[in-house]
DNA sequence: TATTCATGTGACTTGTTATTCATATTATAA
DNA sequence: TTATAATATGAATAACAAGTCACATGAATA
């Protein structure tokens, strides 16, 4: 956790450290990102943010929190537009709106976030790792039995895989849109979006039920 | 390049080096690595080191080029095995195989090049990793044009990110394989594969013609 | 204004790891 | 056997980046 000292800066002197401090963390990676780099462009002294931070992971944890924050914000947003609807899809497409949606609102936040989750041998981050994947795959493979037991997809499936595959079908858009600045438009993301949710559930539905 | 005094090496030791450099590479990533630890592990001194390789970095694109190659000899079987087929499901599936066939049979040699994959920032493997992924993304989009052709496959939908897609897919699998070492066998990751396989295509077919 | 507390500072220390180099050993050829 | 080339060695160096610290400045209170 940052010190009481960093919280009780001037805004602008605080949004400058976090915003100089997500954009390096999104383009390098943690290991890449220099403390030398962060205190030179927020124009601060070394020893100014030692007295903000424990140290380099305590400002990465802080970070990613927030990331991990916004991010379920977004999702918790449409979760609530979606009450009581029954349709599987509709959920899952609920969901990669909501993923999409944080990811072209908050850019830098999204590719720390995907750095996290491609990170390799991070003892620390392992943790929150697991916990974040698990809160995603929880979700859907709760709709998942849902959806079987309504016979709306086909029930010759093994729901973990299934719910891991669906989940990295998202992160797969999610990469796509990082990977590639010039998709920066809802108008753009949005068909490819849906294109990918229609085949992978056209191949889940159960073809004996017609659809609702 | 090695040095000719590498490639001069009795085999025993040559192999040692290129074994314990795989395997740490694999488990560590890059950046995580140290010559110290190869050195020490293969029993050599660092000088000796330099005398066989530039530095860290001509270590790693040597053996990136012998995954990469290994990889491609995979394929390239398989595809020979397919030669004459005209079913695009049967090809992909193919490509699913041979990638799947590799990474079992050579773990680590999966796991170096699914790193340099996820690897951030690294203007040396960008290059490598794009002509990488335009390769298995071309082999695809070939397939998928013909199938089309064949009205084996809906025509709605946009070749390069459906080509994208099939090829996240099959990344998907051996990330799942990698991440998951108790998936050590044909029996367990074989249906699992060609479930995703299933799925997808199942989404993808054209609907107005029968299967093949 | 004097005292105390909070914040700012950047040269220095420490730790880490790649890379070098002067020297020793071993193999090869004459 | 001797000379020459090839290979081995590990302590020393270099480069880099995180984290410290003794001191400086500023703000608040009495």
């Amino acid at each position: 956790m940052p010190t009481k000292t960093f919280f009780n800066l001037a805004d602008e002197k605080k949004n400058k450290v976090i915003e100089i401090s997500i954009s390096l963390f999104a383009e390098r990676g943690y290991t890449k990102t220099q403390i030398t780099e962060i205190v030179k462009k927020a124009d601060i002294a070394k020893g100014s943010f030692y007295q903000y931070f424990d140290d380099k992971n305590d400002l990465f944890k802080y970070i990613l929190n927030k990331a991990i924050k916004v991010k379920e914000d977004y999702i918790k947003k449409e979760l609530k537009s979606l009450e009581g609807e029954q349709n599987f899809f509709r959920y899952w497409k609920g969901l990669n709106k909501a993923n999409i949606n944080f990811a072209l609102e908050n850019l830098n936040l999204a590719r720390v976030l995907r750095n996290v989750y491609k990170i390799k041998n991070f003892e620390l981050f392992k943790i929150i790792k697991r916990d974040y994947e698990k809160q995603g795959t929880d979700l859907i493979k709760k709709w998942l039995i849902i959806a079987i037991k309504n016979d709306e997809i086909k029930s010759d499936i093994n729901i973990g895989y299934i719910a891991h595959l669906l989940y990295t079908a998202n992160c797969f858009i999610i990469d796509y849109l990082l990977e590639n600045e010039e998709i920066d438009t809802q108008n753009k993301i949005d068909p490819y979006a849906n294109k990918i949710v229609e085949i992978i559930g056209n191949g889940l539905k159960n073809s004996r039920k017609k659809e609702g």
